[in-house]
DNA sequence: TTGAAAGCGCTAACAA
DNA sequence: TTGTTAGCGCTTTCAA
């Protein structure tokens, strides 16, 4: 920066205010500053810049994983909406694990950006009840948080409901939640989707036999569809499933199709997600819609509010879901005349 | 840091080769340290280390958008080699435009980390020249790069080559290649595997039909299968369907079902990349592996030669492709006696 | 509108 | 083994 200040008979400060777009410099100068900074090749050094402003325009979206579908379109939407606000979207993945997430997490690695977008699921409530980070800090996802966080959550409990009374108004009466789980140490993804399907359940009356709540550990496709196959080749019955994601409903859809069984004729597939691979597997897969935009836009404002003023109240907010219906289900029985 | 030192009693110097592990501490001195930091929750200031040493610990990953399956794959397994090595990967989405791609790859961005991997599908061998960045840098794609830069690629016209030889072996004769092209200004992961298609069916004695490549924008799943459904419907004739990428196959696969074929006995379908997906959707697709985990490992050790010691010799290194058979095709007619 | 001085928090180099 | 000094490249503050 010096050598350009020095080539165009300018101060150092001169140079900064031409690079920062403030107003204080005069068109002549400012043309000058810029050829100069052409001709040299000139690049700012962001890090001495991040250290004595402490801006970085960079905000940083921590997922779990980078191959779930899920946060790759997470991922992409966020950062269409970031660009054009001229802030730059940098993805880290946190690995599941409580160790490699603590470590992703380490408030030194949060520091460096201007906002976080915290999708964490290996963290409990006291890892981030201990944590007080100065850095705006939105979390997305379904663990329990302290409320002095601000939150986006999808309406997994609603969802997994609207996904499986749809199932029984099609005719389902042995529903499956594949992935569900109905205890768990904390409650997270899983276990609301799996409080939905029992809800619905019950409210059909038919009680959720807990023979058909399938836990799953990574919830990937391969694992699902080995974990349905072996079920039904064992005898379970099932003429409905409730993947807990779409990749899992996905899976299912493979599982049940490996173990002879037609969807949505003999087994009838829900997922939660809506992925756009979604609609192209097989029938179309039926799958709640957690609302990405609205989601998004959510996390965005409450990011926002914190950069701009840091004495917000915290939100939480629980998105809108809605089902929407593919080949993966029949017609409602009371359509069917 | 010079509270941590304060408290503790020590210079700066001490806390700071406690925090890097450094070995010229007493055991004593550094347990002193570490108990300090950890009583007044000090965290090391990321820009401040990185200004002044240089070193970031960080290597990042540019890709053309995050929710291209194959880019988050190629993440997650990059991220996974990285993380034991102590090394944090992060990952920004550059937009596919040449503009977006610009700036993502404004040098000042890249100066950031220890070394970047770049999958830049808009960038043309003439920005490539331009650029001099003193960051090592591997790039990662289909695209003619100078030759100072490392780079590795897939074996796209062995690929697709090995792939069209298959389906003309399964007895396909009036093949399409989705989303290729035959023309265009710079050679692009489309025209090479368009090339491999061609060479495939000349070899066969089958003259390449220009009607049967099918050029694709996005290449994504839903143009993908609007694209095949309405050649097919439109009546172009076809029994074997070679997708650019494993996407442009699975939409290709949803496109011929919507206009009542059936894959594998009306027509074959074959995709290019391996996702992990693909071995579920439908009845299994038969793709082309790039052979993932070699070209992570080959790209890693370029990157750490060059961040290592900065005098390597560029190499361009060619992945090993390799034909993984799944139900889209039927078998090879010579065995069907 | 422009410039000078100070310092962000750390580490390389050297000294004790 | 520990400490001192200088300075990485920028921006904040204040003065001209």
């Amino acid at each position: 920066m010096s050598d350009v200040a020095r080539a165009a008979g300018v101060s150092l400060m001169t140079v900064s205010n031409v690079l920062n777009g403030r107003p204080n410099v005069g068109a002549e100068t400012r043309l000058r500053v810029l050829e100069v900074v052409d001709e040299l090749g000139y690049e700012i050094n962001l890090a001495a810049r991040r250290l004595r402003s402490g801006r970085t325009g960079t905000v940083s979206l921590i997922v779990p994983r980078f191959d779930h579908q899920y946060y790759s379109e997470l991922a992409a939407r966020i950062s269409d909406v970031l660009a054009p606000e001229g802030l730059h979207l940098v993805v880290e993945q946190s690995g599941a694990s409580r160790e490699r997430e603590l470590s992703a997490l380490s408030l030194a690695r949060l520091q460096q950006y201007d906002g976080v977008l915290l999708s964490a699921v290996g963290l409990d409530f006291q890892d981030l009840d201990r944590i007080h980070p100065d850095v705006p800090i939105v979390l997305l996802g379904e663990q329990d948080v302290p409320d002095r966080y601000h939150r986006v959550k999808m309406g997994n409990v609603t969802g997994a409901r609207l996904a499986t009374e749809h199932l029984v108004e099609c005719g389902a009466r042995r529903i499956a939640v594949l992935g569900g789980r109905l205890e768990a140490p904390h409650p997270e993804m899983a276990t609301y989707r799996a409080r939905g399907w029992a809800q619905a359940l019950e409210a059909a009356g038919l009680s959720p036999d807990p023979s058909l709540a399938i836990p799953l550990e990574s919830f990937s496709i391969a694992e699902a569809r080995s974990a349905i196959r072996e079920r039904v080749q064992g005898g379970l019955e099932v003429d409905g499933v409730l993947g807990v994601t779409d990749e899992v409903a996905i899976g299912a859809m493979a599982g049940l199709r490996d173990a002879g069984l037609v969807v949505p004729e003999d087994v009838q597939v829900v997922g939660f997600d809506n992925l756009r691979v979604s609609e192209h597997v097989g029938p179309g897969l039926t799958s709640v819609d957690p609302g990405h935009d609205a989601m998004v836009a959510h996390a965005l404002r409450l990011l926002r509010q914190q950069m701009d003023n840091k004495g917000t109240t915290p939100e939480h907010v629980v998105s809108e879901v809605a089902l929407v219906v593919r080949g993966s289900t029949r017609r409602p029985v009371n359509d069917r005349k």
